[in-house]
DNA sequence: TAAATACTGAACCATATGGTTCAGTATGCA
DNA sequence: TGCATACTGAACCATATGGTTCAGTATTTA
């Protein structure tokens, strides 16, 4: 429906939208593990690691080869560069628009309307 | 359960893993609208539109501030600075891995394994 | 060959998501 | 006052998510 859609970075912002699976981004930063070892590590069964070693994989996040009966896990080629770039491109917008919400703020706060920032 | 979890990165990754609230994002950094015209921009009911804004409002992402019977939406001031960090961060985890990896593929294709990198 | 290990797949469950419609309420304007 | 506008909330729907258990299959290893 909607065209400005990139299936690339909901992928990835949505694997990145879950701690534990930060968690296996950290702990393969370390070095390769199996998905019995993530389980071990994150308190999980191994059918719960699996789907989210999925979701990593459905991402590009993570590259997984089976090897006899062990399946590998390994941080994926692609990187984060794509989502490091959107994230640069747009944290301009924020600080420019910062300014001017601090001024309306300011302002407001003068004026004696309810302006109070958290 | 896990002590890893980090509130503010899940909301806000899960905020950004729709394409219709980047492009909200998108759309407020050209300056403040009303949910109306966030509506009319995405081709949206108000109801449905008014869940993304509240998401991004979670978020931090959006601030809004309704003044008579129009509620105007700014960009938050929070901005995107946390997100940038984690992802500059793991960022370098990436490009270290991928040296390596990139060893082990050569050496695979040499063996004649399927270590085809799509 | 037999047992243990490592994964896989199906089924299930509760909750969240992304949307809708419909029925309000509040505000602005003629 | 009275209509149009702008939002709000509840209810609903289909699908996805994050987890589980249970029953396999495939591989090592003793």
């Amino acid at each position: 429906m909607v065209q400005y859609a990139s299936p690339r970075l909901d992928l990835t912002f949505a694997a990145l939208s879950d701690a534990t699976r930060r968690g296996i981004i950290d702990r393969l930063g370390q070095g390769d593990t199996s998905i019995t070892g993530l389980a071990d590590t994150f308190q999980m069964t191994l059918t719960g690691m699996k789907k989210h070693v999925q979701v990593l994989e459905r991402a590009g996040l993570v590259v997984t080869r089976k090897v006899g009966r062990v399946r590998t896990c390994t941080l994926g080629q692609r990187g984060l560069a794509a989502e490091a770039a959107w994230i640069e491109a747009h944290r301009r917008l924020f600080e420019a628009r910062f300014d001017a919400l601090d001024a309306i703020i300011s302002e407001m706060q003068q004026e004696g309307h309810d302006g109070s920032a958290r």
